[in-house]
Order: C-alpha cells, then sequence, then structure tokens
DNA sequence: AAATTTATGTCAGTCATATTGACATATTTG
DNA sequence: CAAATATGTCAATATGACTGACATAAATTT
C-alpha cells in the first residue's frame, strides 16, 4: 500500500476568511477557561464545579433540569459533581415550596464567595480586552456573540443573563 | 452542625457587568463547539481529534512541539490522539529535512479533506452571526477576541493565523 | 382512586481526554 | 564526548462525559 502523498499548502484564510474568528474563538477561550485554574486547584475542584457554581449563583434556586439545560450534559454527568459541592457545603438543596419533588439549588455564603473568587480574574482579562475599545467595541462583542448562540437558545440566553 | 443559610439573591450584572461578556463567551463556545460533532461521530473520532486535523491542516509541516505549545496539553495527551490520525492515513509524519529528530506533520489528502467538512459547519455559523453585523462588526469582534488571548500569546497567535 | 408522567437520584459500566512521572532513543549542539 | 533536545512510550490516575436501567416521590391525568 503506498504512502499518500502529504499536502505542503496551508488551508489559507485567503480561502476560508472564516478560519480568523474560528481560531480566534478557539485561542481566546483556551486561556480565558485557563484563568480560574489557579484558584480551583486551591480547592481540589475542576472545570465542572465552576460552572455549576456559577450558574447556581447566578439563578438561586432554579432547577436541576434549568442546570442540566445551560450545561447540555447528562444528569449522570452532573451527579458526582453536584453531590461534592453540596457535600462540600458550597450548594445547597432545598425542597420547591409548591412542587416537592424538586429539589431547589442554592449557593452557600461559602459557594457565592468562591464563585466571586473564579470570576474574578476572567473579569479582569475582559476589563483589560475592553479597555482599548471604548463602549461601541463591547456592544459590537456582545452582539457578535450573541448571534454566535444558536437561534432557538437566543432569546432564552439573553433573558438568563439580563435578569 | 447548623445548615448554613441559602443564599437567595442573584449575583447580578450590576454589580458584575463582566458576567454578560463571561456567559456570551460561555453560551456561544458551547454551541460553536458542538457543530463539528455530527460529522466528528461517523469518523469516530472526538474534539480532540478535530483540534489535531485543524492546525495540521493549518500548518503543514508543523512539529509535534509546535501542535502542544497551541493547544496547551502534554505530548502524552496528544500521543492517542495523533497516532489514531495516522494509522487511519489523515495525517502523516516526514523526518526534517534538517534536523532528522524532527517528525514533521502533514495532512494527507484525505486529511485535508476531513479538516474542511469539520470547519464548514463552523464558518457557515460565523457568517451567519456577521451577516446582521456588516464590516465594522467583524473587525470589533477580531479585536475583541484578540485582545482576550494572554499577552504573552497574542503576537505569535497573530502571525500564525494571518501566515 | 388508579394510572401515568415528571423531577430527581442512583447503580453500573464505559469512553475520551487529560494528568504526572519515569524512562528510552535518536540526533544535534556545545 | 557530554549535554541538551525532539520525540515516543509505559504505567497509573483523574476528570468529565456517556448509555442504559432502575427507583422514588410527587404531581397530573384519566
Amino acid at each position: 500500500m503506498q504512502r499518500d502523498e502529504p499536502v505542503k499548502t496551508p488551508l489559507s484564510i485567503q480561502e476560508q476568511p472564516e478560519l480568523v474568528l474560528i481560531e480566534l474563538l478557539f485561542y481566546a477561550y483556551r486561556d480565558f477557561v485557563s484563568d480560574p485554574d489557579v484558584v480551583l486547584a486551591k480547592f481540589q475542584f475542576g472545570r465542572a464545579h465552576h460552572r455549576v457554581v456559577h450558574f447556581v449563583n447566578r439563578h438561586p434556586g432554579m432547577r436541576v433540569a434549568d442546570l442540566l439545560d445551560i450545561l447540555k450534559i447528562t444528569k449522570q454527568s452532573l451527579g458526582r459533581v453536584l453531590k461534592q459541592l453540596i457535600d462540600t457545603g458550597y450548594i445547597e438543596q432545598v425542597p420547591g415550596p409548591v412542587d416537592r419533588r424538586q429539589r431547589l439549588l442554592y449557593p452557600t455564603a461559602k459557594g457565592r464567595a468562591l464563585d466571586q473568587r473564579l470570576t474574578e480574574p476572567q473579569a479582569q482579562r475582559i476589563r483589560a480586552a475592553l479597555a482599548p475599545l471604548g463602549p461601541e467595541g463591547r456592544i459590537a462583542a456582545e452582539r457578535f456573540l450573541r448571534l454566535m448562540i444558536d437561534p432557538a437558545e437566543r432569546d432564552k440566553v439573553t433573558q438568563m443573563i439580563e435578569h
């Protein structure tokens, strides 16, 4: 079986201009999500814990199902991470007052503090990125990112962010 | 041991305005990276394979060390994924002509075609997002994302993207 | 009231992707 | 020739995800 000829010409941005944004998204997100790692390591937590703590702090009293819908993972995947956060006192479950099947998720004071520590370096990075851009730069960035979200999710996400 | 009081007030965008971009980045990236999953599943590959195929197509003849520096993972993590791509004929290794310790990475025609199929839905999403924004919108988005990259990496990344 | 659906949790097994640490080989450089 | 470099590999482990099956309690529907 003969060896295939290696392709020596790069895929260029001339033939595919969207590559610029595709790669900028990769590099920007790579560095953006690495910010909280230092803090997480101190608590023996991973990025999955960060996401859970964050959204529970943003939406206290949310249901488990709501969290799954945001994270787009299965309940089995969420299970372990959520349990650890509850066992170590960062998140609490309260039975739903109307529908008692629900276990509404709330951060504790400790959970709130953790989220703030995790968010801080990311907020810092964003402030630094926005500084040279002016207010229109911020608006344009928000507009672009909002349009990158699935159309079917867009309104729901906009509402969750603004709430 | 008394139960901690659950915190009932949400972390609000009023006290932390950067939350808007923090969350938009999460949601946008979540949907953006899910695009190629359909294609990847047909080939029994995962997102790690996508990243490797992509950067080798963008930088044919790159060294393994260059790839590790982009992905920010260890060579052990890369190992299995790269081996699978080589064994199935999407990527080839060619000994460096000058420094024969190097194994320069090239896509095959098959590897080039795969990358193009994977990139297509992402490019599509970006075109759709840019459409309502006009050329300044694109420039603003690129500028913001570039500033989100670690300052120490920024020039290198800019050069790699433009090359 | 009984049957069904919903919200949640759990058990078991598996897979994909990542890690650290140690060691091996070939080759280049000082 | 010694040291440094580029790469690969072995082993053990962690993390985060999956499918599928089953269990419980509570709400809703019939």
